[in-house]
RNA sequence: GGCGCCGUACCCAAGUGGUUAAGGGAGCAGUCUGCAAAACUGCGAUGCAGCGGUUCGACCCCGCUCGGCGCCU
């Protein structure tokens, strides 16, 4: 077991706040990355900024894997209970709220540990996003009923009129990046791929340590299938029949988590208990599998396998240490 | 020991004497610029248990062998 350093670098100096230093855990569900997180939260005496598209939503714990309490006493945690369920949530608001809190933490001259398995809102937040209008859901109900009424060939074919780079890069059937896209040119007058060029994912505000942490996938397979377990006998189905009986509609976005769907549709009589827990654990088992497609091809994480039998102190330690290697090269000179 | 049924991919499974051996599940690989735990896409048999035979041609018909199941003694 190696040691922890004996005192890592609290505060940051006004040298190091002006660099905008962050530091980024990813990785697939289950691989453990919150335990470390609050560990390492704990050497830097700072917070934990959460990446996580299902966390923001409150009442929604057991099935998001939310830090339980004793964590968030610890360590305080933030970007977590945003909205309710049937409030709408994206990217853009995620970036707007993590940026304040980061400059928060660097008025303190506090390092910034932002932790997450939602790739998109890792990247938003470090890359921002281009210039195209946010999502407008009345334009967007429109183009949808549009396509229930007239077919949606109809509008894919309009795509592929008005901004055809766009069209191209998408695949045909892909009806809701197809649908973002008409509702950006409807709303802005401009092509989604012109905002997409222009911004071209050049900007980076922050000077960021990105730090990927995985598993042998038998071992990351494993630990989700105990997770589960674990949520369906602390919970899951109570809070997803109290959710339900709140009114929060099955087809929203936040009741087609991992979860909550297979649970929603147990308690619906679509299938019994024991089917629902198989496609529980195999959605989650693809979900981890398509989180590291999106990580493996996002450059400039530092891996980092985790051994099965390795201490989350262990872990943390080696996290630690890359942290401590990263703020020294932050000098000017 | 006798009789009968069966053997097609990791699993389930359709199939016809002659296009390229259906389909489903599981798995694997991938896409992504404001719903991302979402949405969407792509991919397995040069071979039908094995060996012979019949035939212009066999996964299909015949024989033997192996394996499984059932019944009888």
């Amino acid at each position: 077991m190696m040691a922890i350093p004996a005192k890592a670098t609290c505060r940051l100096s006004e040298t190091q706040v002006r660099f905008k230093p962050v530091v980024v855990m990813v990785g697939p569900t289950a691989v453990g990355k919150s335990r470390v997180a609050v560990e390492v939260a704990k050497a830097f005496e700072t917070e934990v900024l959460t990446a996580d598209s299902r966390q923001v939503y409150r009442g929604m714990d057991v099935g998001t894997d939310k830090p339980v309490p004793e964590e968030r006493q610890a360590v305080p945690h933030r970007l977590i209970d945003l909205v309710d369920p049937d409030e709408s949530f994206n990217a853009g608001l995620y970036r707007r709220q993590a940026v304040d809190e980061i400059e928060r933490l660097y008025r303190d001259r506090r390092l910034p540990l932002v932790v997450g398995g939602t790739g998109l809102y890792v990247r938003t937040l470090l890359k921002g996003l281009c210039d195209a209008p946010p999502a407008d859901l009345t334009v967007r109900a429109a183009l949808r009923q549009e396509a229930k009424d007239q077919g949606y060939d109809c509008l894919y074919a309009r795509l592929v009129d008005v901004d055809p780079a766009a069209a191209a890069r998408l695949h045909p059937r892909d009806e809701s990046k197809v649908i973002r896209a008409l509702e950006v040119h409807q709303l802005s007058g401009r092509r989604m791929s012109e905002f997409q060029q222009e911004h071209g994912f050049a900007k980076r505000p922050f000077s960021a340590l990105i730090i990927g942490l995985n598993r042998e996938r038998g071992a990351l397979y494993r630990r989700i299938e105990e997770r589960i377990d674990w949520q369906l006998a602390h919970g899951l189905i109570e809070e997803t029949k109290q959710l339900l009986a709140q009114g929060y509609q099955r087809d929203s976005a936040a009741m087609k988590g991992l979860g909550y769907r297979q649970v929603a549709e147990h308690l619906a009589g679509e299938y019994d208990v024991a089917e629902m827990v198989r496609r529980f654990k195999r959605d989650t088992r693809h979900f981890s599998k398509r989180q590291m497609t999106w990580f493996r091809k996002e450059p400039g994480i530092q891996w980092l396998t985790i051994k099965e039998s390795e201490s989350v102190q262990h872990t943390a330690a080696l996290v630690i240490g890359q942290v401590d290697r990263f703020l020294t090269t932050l000098r000017e000179d």
